[in-house]
DNA sequence: GGAATAACCTGGATGC
DNA sequence: TGCATCCAGGTTATTC
């Protein structure tokens, strides 16, 4: 599932063939890729064709599990993107056949390269693109990763900014942490308080910081808060280095390939399989409509008050 | 207003 | 073999 390393391996691997180009053709094949562009009236796939028609794409730029890339109309929009649970970009040559599950194609004409296909493709059509404008960063930082300009896609300006963004504010995920008896993997989970982190991630930086995922988040002490802050960016360092998770065909860089860090998870997947570090059997347990999986003897389960 | 939960969706795995 | 059910989980709307 595309968690912050994923997503930005796909925008890395977009960029070279995006920045510079211009729209030639659009295709909606499935309106539902639409869903984040639907306030835009009956018929959001026409619409959507119109506006991205003939311009040109200045940057990618990716926040958290959103990405978006500035148009070069007067009007300050920008293509913004989410992936969901399957979504793909690939890039393709123009005419190529279609994927299984492609929704919408962009061919674009890049100065260097030529015609290139822009494909979104998304298996359970959670992802979806839209037309967005972009809006001014409340803190006057770059809105995210690849573009220095301080502005942000409008639908991505309300999620926090992802602990790898040197702009992120280490105080207030301590505060946020500090403020709420909810447990700590759900503040994880949260994008308003750190973005980029998903059930992945969030289960591996547990591990690694020895925190169980049910600990009521303002019981763990500034120490703790602090490792597992460093242990969430460690984790998504690693993921990003390996070309992020992939289990199966749901994820995939702009090629088509797979990603390497699934093979490096400690506790993720591995239920029954002996913790790493002691040898114990991971367990895994229903958390809010998914699973936690970790160790029940490095990460001992809080105390029932 | 904060927290928890349901709904959205497809296809692979599993059980009968 | 075929059918039903479960499961995966990111975001957002709804409910409590």
């Amino acid at each position: 599932m595309p968690e912050l390393p994923e997503v930005e391996v796909v925008r890395a691997g977009l960029a070279p063939a995006l920045v510079g180009s211009r729209v030639a053709d659009v295709e909606v094949l499935d309106a539902r890729a639409l869903t984040r562009h639907a306030a835009f009236g009956p018929d959001p796939a026409g619409d959507f064709a119109a506006r991205l028609a003939g311009q040109g794409i200045l940057s990618a730029v990716r926040r958290g599990k959103f990405l978006w890339f500035p148009l070069s109309s007067p009007a300050g929009e920008c293509v913004v993107g989410h992936l969901g649970m399957s979504g793909q970009m690939l890039l393709r040559a123009p005419g190529a056949p279609r994927e299984r599950h492609e929704r919408i194609r962009i061919l674009v004409e890049h100065p260097s390269h030529g015609l290139v296909a822009w494909v979104f493709a998304d298996q359970r059509t959670f992802g979806s693109l839209a037309i967005d404008p972009l809006v001014a960063t409340g803190d006057g930082a770059p809105g995210g990763f690849g573009d220095d300009r301080a502005l942000v896609a409008s639908q991505a300006a309300h999620i926090a900014r992802d602990p790898l963004d040197p702009a992120f504010d280490d105080l207030a995920l301590r505060r946020a942490l500090a403020r709420t008896s909810s447990a700590v993997k759900r503040v994880l989970l949260d994008q308003r308080v750190v973005s980029g982190v998903g059930n992945i991630y969030a289960d591996e930086a547990l591990w690694a910081a020895r925190v169980h995922p049910e600990t009521p988040a303002r019981a763990l002490s500034t120490r703790a808060a602090n490792r597992i802050l460093a242990e969430v960016r460690a984790v998504l360092t690693r993921a990003l280095a390996e070309g992020g998770t992939s289990f199966d065909a749901q994820y995939v860089n702009v090629n088509g390939q797979a990603g390497y860090f699934a093979r490096s998870l400690q506790a993720y997947g591995r239920t029954g399989e002996p913790c790493p570090r002691c040898g114990r059997p991971i367990r895994r347990a229903a958390f809010a409509n998914r699973s936690s999986h970790f160790c029940p003897a490095c990460q001992r389960a809080p105390r029932v008050a």
